[in-house]
DNA sequence: CACCCGTGGGT
DNA sequence: TACCCAAGGGT
């Protein structure tokens, strides 16, 4: 097993970005919050966003008390609104269940909607410095390359665990930056396409490089094509939802020139039945 | 486990 | 232009 941690570990402390959910007494909150919005967006596009829900709700107590619409409304367009919607729910959750403190246990974190496997690891972790490995996509893509001698990981697993735990420190604050460095290798080296490995700091331990590049194709399953797709349909059901002032509008209202009615039609459904709408006297809200 | 769920920037 | 990709999670 090459040492990876300890070339991660001094190429992190010179090539980290300056990102806010890493800046000393950034709170557990706030890293939660951004979580979040990490989930399949990207930083760029999180960064502004993040600062104004955490001014707007400071605590998990205070966006509990505010309506889930709310919370849709000020996710604006970042994608998954039901990530907005968790967010809230996992925000009442910690009033109730942990008197407004977000928790530090994986398992705690793990009972929260909204919370898997990546996301209450990264918790416990970052806020909290806990010792437990952190496996995001990115994660994944370096250690397939730099242990297994793959160009792209296969499909995710809890094995990913073990294998980030076989590089980790047993010392609790270098295993957080080799987290975090994994992590951002990953992001802004070892990149899906074209990576930049001339100037990557495990390239002489990584057992791709050293097999030749081999293309061991990608087993992930293609993204569906998202012209004409329910999940359009969907976001511009929400993007009238969201907009302007209207609080309700009435169904006739609703994308009315949608090419396809049905689609229209069950994209109003599903978005009732997961919570993130409402239907009442003919019109249709965000959930109150 | 396969599939579903938004949106926008990069190539 | 199409396609790829993004700090995942729930069902």
């Amino acid at each position: 097993m090459p040492d990876l941690a300890t070339p991660l570990i001094a190429w992190y402390r010179e090539n980290a970005r300056d990102l806010p959910w890493r800046r000393p007494g950034f709170g557990a909150w706030g890293v939660l919050v951004s979580e979040f919005m990490l989930q399949q967006t990207p930083v760029n596009r999180v960064i502004p966003h993040l600062e104004a829900w955490l001014e707007r709700w400071p605590t998990p107590t205070a966006l509990a008390m505010d309506a889930p619409a709310d919370a849709v409304r000020q996710w604006a367009n970042l994608g998954y609104p039901r990530r907005a919607l968790w967010l809230h729910r996992a925000a009442v959750e910690i009033r109730d269940r942990h008197r407004g403190v977000v928790p530090d246990d994986v398992d705690a974190l793990l009972a929260l909607t909204g919370i898997g496997d990546y996301t209450a690891r990264a918790v416990a972790v970052f806020a909290y410095g806990s010792r437990h490995p952190v496996v995001d996509t990115n994660t994944r893509r370096v250690l397939a390359r730099a242990l297994d001698g793959r160009s792209q990981p296969g499909p995710p697993s809890k094995r990913d665990l073990a294998a980030m735990e076989s590089i980790l420190p047993a010392e609790v604050a270098a295993s957080t930056i080799v987290n975090a460095a994994a992590m951002e290798l990953g992001a802004t080296v070892c990149v899906a396409r074209s990576p930049h490995c001339e100037i990557c700091p495990v390239a002489d331990r990584c057992a791709w490089r050293a097999a030749g590049y081999p293309d061991t194709g990608d087993d992930r399953r293609k993204q569906a094509k998202y012209e004409g797709s329910d999940r359009q349909a969907r976001g511009a059901v929400l993007k009238v939802l969201r907009g302007a002032a209207a609080h309700a509008v009435p169904l006739d209202d609703v994308i009315p020139d949608w090419p396809d009615a049905l689609q229209r039609d069950r994209a109003i459904d599903s978005l009732i039945a997961d919570g993130l709408a409402e239907a009442s006297g003919g019109e249709l809200r965000l959930p109150r």
